[in-house]
DNA sequence: TTGAAAGCGCTACCAA
DNA sequence: TTGGTAGCGCTTTCAA
C-alpha cells in the first residue's frame, strides 16, 4: 500500500493538516518545519492518490468553455463526438462543457463569441483560434487575468495558451508529397488550394514543396488554383486545368472543395487521375468507393476532442511544472481498403 | 449536482447500506424493498460515482497477469511500455501488473507459463495466445474457474475469453493489397511470408489475395517464399528469386525477415523494386531512410498494451452485460516521411 | 432483513 | 502557526 497523509503526519508528530499544507504550499506553516515535512515526504516517497483527491474535490466543478467554428462541419462534428465521450468519461470527476459554436471564420466574430462564453462561468477556455492578431491579444488577456487557455486543432503563436492539442500541418504537407511520390515519381500534379489565408493550408502546402523538392524532384506541380473552399468554383477552375494542361495526372487539395474538384475529373475522360486530399468527412467514404480518391490524410478529429478534454482536466487537477505544451495527434494516412472490407 | 445513494436512502426511507444492497443485489434485501428501491433509484437517474467507488475499493488491489511472447523482441517491448503506462495512470486505482515473457512460439512452454504466472495470486489473465488447441482448452478451464481471460495482440477463436485487443489481421493484408494497387496496378510481386502456421500471416495473405483478385488483376504474385522469421534464409531466397524472375517490382514482406530482404535488394540493381511490409522495429527507420522500405503497416502496440490494461481494469470494476468483446486498433500505414522531417 | 457507522485518502474550515 | 474534524460517495462490517 502506497504512503498516505495520514503515515506522514504520524511519522511527522503533526497532524494531517498541517501536511497537506505544507506538501501543497499553502502557508501557515512554520518555514523550518515545512522542510521538515517535505524531507520526510520525499523520503517515504510519498505520491498523492489521485482518486482520493478527486473525490474530495468533487464539490467544485470545473467547466470548459468549448468554442469552435463547428456550424454545419462534419469534422468539428467528430471533434465534439470526442470531447462529449470524454467529458462522459470524466463526469465523475465534476467535469462539465460549455458549447458555443459558430460558422465561417471571421475574427470580429470570434471575438464576439468569446465574450459570450467568458460570461458563462467557465474555468477553462478551449477554441480553435483564428490566426488574428486581434485573436492573440485577446488570449493573452484571458490567460493574463488568470484562466488557462487551450488551442484545439490550430494554434495561434506567441500566446501564453497552455497547450496546443492537434496535428503538425507542415508534416501533412510532407506525407501528401510522400504519398504522391510513391504512385508516379514523375506526377504532374495540379494543386487545389482552399484559402491560402488559414494557417494550415499554407503550412501544408510549405512542407509540401519543401519535400518535392529535397526528395522528389521528378514531380512537377504544374499549377495551384485557390477555390475558397467552394466546391462549385473547385468544378470549374480544375476543369478548366484539366482542359488546358493535359500533362496532369494527380490532383492534390489541401483544403474543401473535394466533391468539385472529384467530380471535374470524373468528367474529364482522357486519363486516370489521382487525387491526394485531407481528412474523411461527409462524401469521402462514398468517393473513395467509386473510386475517385486515392489516399487521404486525416487529422484524428475525434481523438483531438477527447485529448482536448483530457488535457484541460489535466491542468485543472495539477498544473504541475512540466505539462504537456502540444498534444500532437498523428497524420493518419487512409486508403480505399481502410473503409472498405 | 448527480443524485447519490444516500439521497436515494432519504427519498426511500432506509438507510445508505439497505440501498447499495438492493441495487448490487447483494441479497438479504426484502424483495418488495429491493423492487421499490431499484425504481426509486431508476426513477431518479441514479448512476454510480465511479470515483467514489474506486476509492473505497482501494483496498482490493486488482493484479493482471501478463504473459507475453515477449523476450527480445522490440514489437513486444512498445507493447508493454503502453500497458505500464496504463498501469502508472492506474495505480491509484490499485491496479498492479505481473509480467511473464517468453521467448518463440511452442505451445507445450506457454502452458508451463500459463502454470507459473496462475501460481502468483493474479486476478485477471492477459496473454498473446498461441493458435494451438491445447492454449484454447487451457483458457476455458482458466474462464470456468471463474477468472477473466483478455488475448492481445492475436485471437483465439472458439474460447469464453473476455475481450481481444489487437488488430484485424485480413484487413492489414487488405491494406498492403491496397498500397500496392497504388504504386503499380501492374505489379508483379513476390510474397514472403514469415511461418505460414501462424494465424496472423495467414489471415494478412487472405486478405491480400482477396483484394488483389476482386479489385486489382493486374498484380501478379510471381512467387511466395517462407523464410521462417528469418533474416538470412530470407535473403538467401529472395536474391535467388529475384535473379530468376526479372520481372519483379514489389516484394511484400508478410512476417519477419525484412532486414535480409532487403539486403537482397539492395544488391540486386537491376531494377528499381518497392518493398510493402510490417511494424515498426529495429531497422525499419533506418531502411526507410535508405529507401529500401516503401511502406509499412503497424499494429499500434504501444496502443495494444495501454488498452489491454485499461480494458482489464473496466471488465474488473463492473463486468456489465455489454462490455466490449473487441477493442480492435487500427491498421497505420507509414511512409518515409512519417518517420523524418 | 435492516440500520448504523467506520473507513478509503485528501481537502477545507474552524477553533485554538 | 497548528490541530481537529467534517465531509466527498461508496463499500463493508457489526449489531440489532
Amino acid at each position: 500500500m502506497a504512503v498516505t497523509i495520514k503515515e506522514i503526519a504520524e511519522y511527522a508528530n503533526v497532524s494531517r493538516g498541517t501536511v497537506d499544507r505544507a506538501l501543497h504550499g499553502r502557508g501557515g506553516v512554520k518555514p523550518e518545519v515545512e522542510r521538515r515535512i517535505r524531507a520526510i515526504a520525499e523520503n517515504m516517497g510519498y505520491k498523492p492518490n489521485s482518486v482520493a483527491k478527486a473525490l474530495s474535490n468533487l464539490k467544485k466543478k470545473m467547466t470548459i468553455g468549448l468554442l469552435l467554428p463547428s456550424v454545419k462541419n462534419l469534422f468539428f462534428a467528430d471533434l465534439i463526438r470526442g470531447a462529449m465521450d470524454a467529458k462522459k468519461a470524466l463526469e465523475d470527476y465534476g467535469v462539465e462543457i460549455k458549447l458555443v459554436e459558430m460558422r465561417g471564420y471571421d475574427p470580429e466574430e470570434q471575438l464576439e463569441k468569446i465574450e459570450e462564453i467568458l460570461n458563462q462561468k467557465i474555468d477553462i477556455l478551449a477554441l480553435t483560434p483564428f490566426d488574428d492578431p486581434r485573436i492573440a491579444k485577446k488570449i493573452d488577456e484571458i490567460v493574463k487575468s488568470g484562466m488557462k487557455v487551450f488551442t484545439i486543432n490550430s494554434d495561434i503563436h506567441g500566446t501564453q495558451r497552455c497547450c496546443y492539442i492537434g496535428t503538425d500541418f507542415v508534416n501533412s504537407g510532407k506525407l501528401a508529397a510522400g504519398l504522391i511520390g510513391l504512385m508516379n515519381r514523375q506526377a504532374k500534379v495540379l494543386v487545389v488550394n482552399g484559402s491560402p489565408q488559414l494557417l494550415s493550408q499554407s503550412q501544408r502546402i510549405k512542407g509540401f514543396l519543401d519535400t518535392i523538392k529535397g526528395r522528389y524532384p521528378g514531380i512537377h506541380v504544374v499549377d495551384v488554383v485557390v477555390c475558397n473552399e467552394n466546391d462549385y468554383r473547385a468544378y470549374d477552375l480544375v476543369r478548366e486545368k484539366l482542359k488546358n494542361n493535359i500533362e496532369i495526372d494527380m490532383v492534390y487539395i489541401v483544403g474543401e472543395g473535394i466533391c468539385g474538384t472529384c467530380q471535374a475529373i470524373s468528367e474529364f475522360q482522357r486519363k486516370r487521375i489521382d487525387v491526394v486530399c485531407y481528412d474523411d468527412v461527409a462524401h469521402t467514404k462514398e468517393l473513395f468507393y467509386e473510386g475517385k480518391i486515392s489516399a487521404t490524410i486525416c487529422q484524428q478529429p475525434y481523438q483531438q476532442g477527447y485529448h482536448a478534454v483530457q488535457q484541460c482536466f489535466n491542468w485543472f487537477i495539477e498544473a504541475s511544472d512540466q505539462m504537456k505544451d502540444t498534444v500532437l495527434l498523428e497524420n493518419v494516412i487512409k486508403i480505399r481498403e481502410s473503409f472498405f472490407e
